[in-house]
DNA sequence: CCTGAGGCTAAGCTGAGCTTAGCCTGATGC
DNA sequence: GCATCAGGCTAAGCTCAGCTTAGCCTCAGG
């Protein structure tokens, strides 16, 4: 056995606390350990070296000249190898952010716009949380949409949002009236209060008599998916949908003119803790993303610069 | 829980052995561990830090470009640490020497010359065991007495031994004639060969008829505590039991000439084992004093310069 | 004298660290 | 192509290092 293999790290951690505070109490308190478990510690590395590194009074220590010749080195290696260890492992540390959005959201804008965020901040990854799916995780960020007229002045606004009607490149030409228009399979989400009926009153007038062939499905992707299947038409929501619709190979038909609509995107958090800077970054960054959604207005890509 | 906080030295240990041998099975080989061991403590400092330190091929392992720069700042601060304890407390142990000699040897001329050699060597430690008692120590050097006439020439030959008569010092005076010798009691040690009936031929020729006062005991040492009680004479051989008799306040009874004996002390050492350099270095140490205790004759120190 | 701080020892519990066994992959030799 | 060897991995089981609590002791202070 050689004295100079010292079989415990802790041992040494151990013993310069107890140097530096004189005590093995108070050692034990920063190592949140009891003194009795420090006192094993050091006799057992006391023990190994075969000299004590304290004098024991009754209820006091000293450090004996064999400890304090001891200690400069052990204090330094101990040093050492910790701040390099943080320097090396610590900064990779990823700073998770959850991030809660409709379906809609989830899967046409936000996935290039997190990309893009997480390429520029490798330490933030950002957990997308679904609307409606069962995990039970507290969200950082939340994006909320709401059709309350005030919610366009709110601080953490994100975006309004235009109705268009899309529908395949292929299909553009043949749309040329409204009887044309009439002509196809009209798909309604469920869940959206504008539909087909109040979007052809907005812009052609009231159509009694009129047969529309309403089709009704859970939720817009799903409905850009039919209309992507050649079966019918579907009322998008620009710039919300652009993504999606873009990689389904679908465009903005010409014929309906684009609708602005009553609702808004915006951004909440929980009340009950500060906002981290990660938390604080991705806000800002999802409000760029969105203005610049909105500038562009944020049309498939085929319809416009090939993005 | 702190990154930097590394739990076990021997992560480390473990970590810097497979780094230098890129290979775990041959880390272990020089740790004594099995590679399976190893591959746990390197698994859980990774798991520790976060990030890999080796890349496994399916049967080879590559230090990782993390793993490269870490390992300096460890093998540096283990390095500093491990060379320190050894210069601050390897120095400092004790290397134990285990001498067996007969109770006379151990009692009477051992204590001085031991105490003398472990002042000049404080590394050295010499734990005297005693011919005749229970202990089971296999030992590094044993003195042994013999009367067989080569012993002299034995190579590591220690000292002979000469008889003489011991009794206190206000006795001397007293005995003036064979008759004064022989009012005392003779005391006899049982395991002796040279006898008072034996020395008294060899000195003062056959002496049939003459009532001779023995008294048998088993050992040495206790005669002469017997002689120092005023209880009578015992033989003494010299140098051996000059510190003893000197302590017991015994000196030479200058009636009866000092008669060379048979006997000779020599070292005698385990075959089966390579000898220490502190092993060598008491063996010299004792033939000195052998050498010095025969040159002056090792009389009872109150005879000759009162030390 | 009493109380509190702090070190020590003993006893008991727990999980880190080790071993063995068996599986897998890649390299080498026949 | 097959067999063998080297070496890394995982799982399961055993052991003891490391921890806690309890109780004792000494010293200092009120």
């Amino acid at each position: 056995m050689r004295i100079a293999k010292i079989p415990s790290l802790n041992w040494l951690r151990v013993f310069e606390a107890a140097a530096r505070h004189q005590s093995f109490a108070r050692a034990g308190k920063e190592l949140s350990m009891s003194a009795a478990a420090v006192s094993q510690q050091i006799l057992a590395l006391e023990t190994h070296l075969g000299r004590p590194l304290f004098e024991r009074a009754a209820n006091r220590i000293n450090l004996t000249s064999e400890g304090g010749d001891f200690l400069p080195t052990v204090q330094a290696s101990l040093g050492a190898i910790e701040s390099k260890a943080e320097s090396l492992f610590a900064r990779q540390r990823i700073d998770r952010v959850t991030l809660l959005a409709s379906q809609l959201m989830a899967m046409s804008w936000l996935p290039r716009v997190l990309a893009d965020f997480e390429a520029a901040n490798p330490a933030i990854r950002v957990d997308l949380l679904v609307e409606g799916t069962q995990r039970k995780v507290d969200p950082d960020l939340v994006i909320r949409f709401g059709e309350e007229p005030h919610l366009v002045r709110h601080p953490t606004w994100l975006m309004g949002m235009s109705h268009v009607v899309m529908c395949r490149k292929e299909d553009t030409a043949r749309i040329g009236s409204l009887e044309d228009l009439l002509s196809f399979r009209l798909y309604d989400v469920a869940s959206h209060a504008i539909g087909w009926t109040a979007l052809l009153n907005h812009n052609f007038g009231p159509q009694p008599g009129r047969h529309l062939k309403l089709e009704t499905v859970d939720t817009t992707p799903l409905s850009l998916m039919m209309v992507s299947q050649g079966l019918g038409l579907a009322i998008g929501h620009l710039p919300v949908c652009g993504p999606i619709a873009a990689a389904l190979g679908l465009v903005v038909c010409p014929f309906v003119p684009r609708t602005p609509g009553p609702g808004n995107y915006y951004l909440e958090q929980p009340q009950d803790r500060p906002q981290r800077p990660s938390v604080g970054r991705l806000e800002r960054a999802l409000q760029e993303a969105a203005h610049a959604s909105m500038r562009i207005g944020a049309q498939p890509a085929g319809a416009e610069d090939g993005r």
